[in-house]
DNA sequence: ATAAGTTTGGAAGGAAATCTAACATGCTTT
DNA sequence: AAAGCATGTTAGATTTCCTTCCAAACTTAT
């Protein structure tokens, strides 16, 4: 249940890095927070830290603004991807219940 | 060529993180440098940079020390690893060397 | 058992990296 | 014209990291 994430979704990555890996300027990606685009996490004394997905994400941000759209269009369309993602989700859950339902497999 | 790598393999984490992540000291993970245990690249401005397996690593090396193990100790059987693997590699390259030759596959 | 080496902690002082807040600029959109 | 967007830049404070040293408690070798 303490679910455990991949390489790919641990913040561990400070901002420095996250410019030298994107080619942002620390504002932008500051920026893109302030905008809702990442959600880095937090050190203790302050510092964000990112994923690798947040770099990836971040990087395709960065085709969206060069294509002209702005950070509230691009949040919008997130929302939108999020969603749906939610809605396979809870189907793919639904399903799973059912059959847990018919067949009754026991958890543990 | 210019050959890319795994988010395992690349050097993004600082060594805070790094202290959070195994739960060694930083004056250990330094030490185990000097050992040459493991080989963090480093910033412009000299901040140690650090992949996921080398946090792999320190926990498998923090797991030998409480054995009992030198560090002496852990670099030979490293360095003994490291050689069965590159051999393994070798020969993996000479039989696909092999077969190139004889089925005349093209390369690009 | 004395000497030498190992492993770790801690302190000092300095440099690098990060943070927030503010002001400035050049564009869009309203 | 006014308001909002996106970014750069600066300033000062804080956090994080660096190296170098000394100390302590062990372990191994002579």
């Amino acid at each position: 249940m303490g679910k455990d994430m991949s390489y790919k979704d641990k913040k561990v990555i400070t901002i420095g890095i996250v410019r030298d890996l994107t080619g942002l300027s620390e504002r932008q990606i500051r920026y893109y927070e302030e905008r809702k685009l990442i959600f880095p996490e937090r050190s203790a004394g302050g510092s964000r830290k990112f994923s690798f997905s947040d770099v990836e994400l971040l990087m395709e941000i960065a085709n969206k603004i060069e294509d002209g759209i702005q950070t509230h269009d691009i949040r919008k369309e997130m929302l939108r991807e999020q969603k749906k993602h939610n809605q396979e989700d809870v189907r793919r859950k639904m399903i799973q219940g059912q059959l847990n339902a018919q067949f009754g497999l026991r958890k543990k």
